[in-house]
DNA sequence: CCTCATCATGGTAGCGCTACCACAAGATGC
DNA sequence: GCATCTTGTGGTAGCGCTACCATGATGAGG
């Protein structure tokens, strides 16, 4: 108040600007008080935090010093508004399982909000249903899509996306297409290992269960329990493989035909964990033990996977490092093209990990030897 | 780049100025389009956008045709940048059930992108992790948290926020607190609804399974089964109420407890959707189909509810709407104190439905003639 | 009739950052 | 030796919106 009145006539613009308190966001370092630190212009340092190129070493080391000391953070808000158009990526999914889309959504949350990205969230039935839901989509600016299988392993989905000119990340997808980025891990080698796994403890008929033929991950899974079982020198044999749809109930069939199977299988190896579960509950049924009696192994290791008991061994897919993923390759894939570059697809494996937990041992002397002893 | 040389030197700002193609994003309409299309200033076209007063009927109405004339829609980082600070609020869980999590995170994301405000998810295992993480939060420039049960049910964590002078809202406690704001459902009533429900079915002997004796929900829920029973005139047995944790292991050894006992039940009305889960498998093992020997209702409808089979007949709750609810609240809060004012936390209750799936039925004859016709 | 409050509205200056150019200094090519 | 690149850096002008005043028009009070 002083102030004014020493300055200028109380109108005066000047001592206007000079009373108010700015509006600055309380008091957090700015990209200018950076700047000063490290005596240079705030231009240098945002090409240090962008990481761009053309900055000395040692000019670097100065600003990421500064940086450090201020504990500066770049604000989002501004760096959005400045850089012009604002990112929107939507996630697609059809995914009834709650624990595989819970981790999704975190890792694109997570992802999203680093990279201060918009994301909406779109459910979906269906493939035919996705599809005018997606151009809806790109018709009110959405640029880029993550897309979970199924919908990542339908040819006509990703011509959509291509013809709408948005970007696709395959999330899991069975095979990778040419033509858009995706994020997978190895489904033939996860399941060998884990047929060779369930090998190792001593079984030599183990039943599988088959995912949803519509998702070419399906495959790849049987796949690799084939080329386990081969690599070891045992037989493949059909009546040991039933096909599934990766729900809990398309699994308790599935089960169902698999125990009866004689002589019985002393393991079975689900392609999911909803179906391992379902089979864990089959068994329960027919009074057998798990895993005394009977081995049971799933894939995922989504939260199914741990509730129930025994709880499963099973396959973990790191789902919330692979969306993350796909939401920076998103933006990374985006951005380049508004700069004109068009990459070729990238493609991104990342490790699982085979998760024991209770659901598997080796087979009992009883139920080794079953099929001779109690051939019927 | 002929303009640049029909105008006047290469370097002249003037020239630079007209050349440079403009930033914007994607020529989506800014408030300055409003303005000009509804003929008056874009300070006016912001008043009417965020509800401020002091503006003409007429004007008004002019600005929001002009608004959905161009359909316009304000530019968030802007919005953000100008109104000042950034609100934060975080959502923390520890609840590991994935369905019940998804949901939460999708209401919370759906708001949080419609306010533009970020959210910051932490994951913490017990309630004394929790407190050290929110405290460092709180430093961290959060204002408001988001808790589910068991946080809001612990008055040491409530008594945290308030001395980091934060603001909490409960999604889903068991009892109001008189100090911070929440958003619930008649837990009791629930309950209530599903006894009598039962009841209705021809029931006479209903097990129950309670809830984690951490959430004060589950003391709501119990107190709801035995109103109705004793509104039915029906006996209040306490070897038909047996403690669980809401975990499916809890549930397989209560549900072991309850088929027990003898004369056994015609129904187990579970807690939540894990243990009434654990309680079909427990059933199943004994040979007890569901429903026609054995009812089973859960509580929350979580995924699992539609996942295995039969299908669980359960309590719906709106996680998704309550936590909505919880960030919109959050924001408007906030926004209140910042602006000096304090009221009365606000307490919402949401509707609850009764999903009836498989998992029910009337009792059959032998199951219902049972404690008379093999008494043992 | 002239204050003085009360609307309704407009003008202006940022919020913090980045895009775009300018420019100096050295490297390179002919 | 001079035009031409390259590299590191700085200056400036916004991005779209809102906070804060200023202003003109009305009505109330003396």
């Amino acid at each position: 108040m002083a102030w004014v009145m020493a300055d200028t006539a109380p109108t005066s613009p000047v001592a206007t600007r000079r009373l108010r308190t700015s509006r600055r966001s309380g008091g957090a370092p700015t990209i200018a008080d950076v700047a000063r630190e490290a005596r240079c212009s705030p231009m240098t340092v945002s090409r240090v935090i962008n990481g761009e190129g053309n900055v000395r070493e040692e000019t670097r080391e100065q600003v990421l010093a500064a940086i450090a000391k201020l504990n500066y953070a770049p604000n989002r808000a501004a760096r959005s508004l400045a850089g012009g158009e604002q990112l929107r990526i939507a996630l697609m999914f059809d995914n009834p399982s709650a624990s595989y889309l819970s981790e999704f959504l975190m890792g694109a949350l997570e992802e999203a909000s680093r990279a201060d990205i918009h994301v909406v969230v779109q459910n979906c039935e269906t493939i035919a249903q996705a599809k005018p839901l997606m151009r809806h989509l790109a018709e009110g600016g959405i640029t880029g899509f993550i897309l979970p299988p199924p919908l990542c392993d339908d040819q006509s989905v990703l011509d959509l996306v291509s013809e709408v000119e948005a970007v696709a990340i395959a999330v899991g997808p069975g095979k990778a297409s040419g033509t858009h980025a995706a994020v997978l891990i190895d489904d033939f080698q996860a399941a060998y290992d884990m047929t060779a796994h369930i090998i190792g403890l001593g079984h030599k008929r183990i039943g599988f269960i088959i995912g949803n033929p519509e998702q070419v991950a399906s495959g790849r899974r049987l796949n690799g329990y084939k080329a386990a079982l081969e690599e070891a020198g045992l037989p493949v044999l059909d009546e040991l493989i039933v096909q599934g749809r990766f729900t809990y109930r398309s699994g308790m069939q599935a089960a169902e035909k698999l125990i009866a199977v004689e002589p019985r299988p002393t393991a079975i190896f689900a392609s999911n964990d909803d179906m391992a579960a379902a089979s864990v509950a089959v068994a329960h049924r027919r009074h057998l033990d798990v895993p005394n009696d009977i081995t049971v192994c799933g894939f995922d290791d989504t939260a199914m996977a741990s509730t129930i008991w025994p709880e499963l061994t099973t396959i973990r897919q790191p789902i919330r490092e692979m969306t993350a993923w796909a939401v920076s390759a998103a933006v990374r894939i985006i951005k380049a093209r508004r700069a004109g570059e068009r990459a070729s697809p990238e493609q991104k494996m990342l490790p699982y990990t085979l998760v024991r937990r209770e659901s598997d041992s080796g087979p009992t002397l009883a139920a080794a030897a079953g099929p001779r002893i109690r051939p019927l």
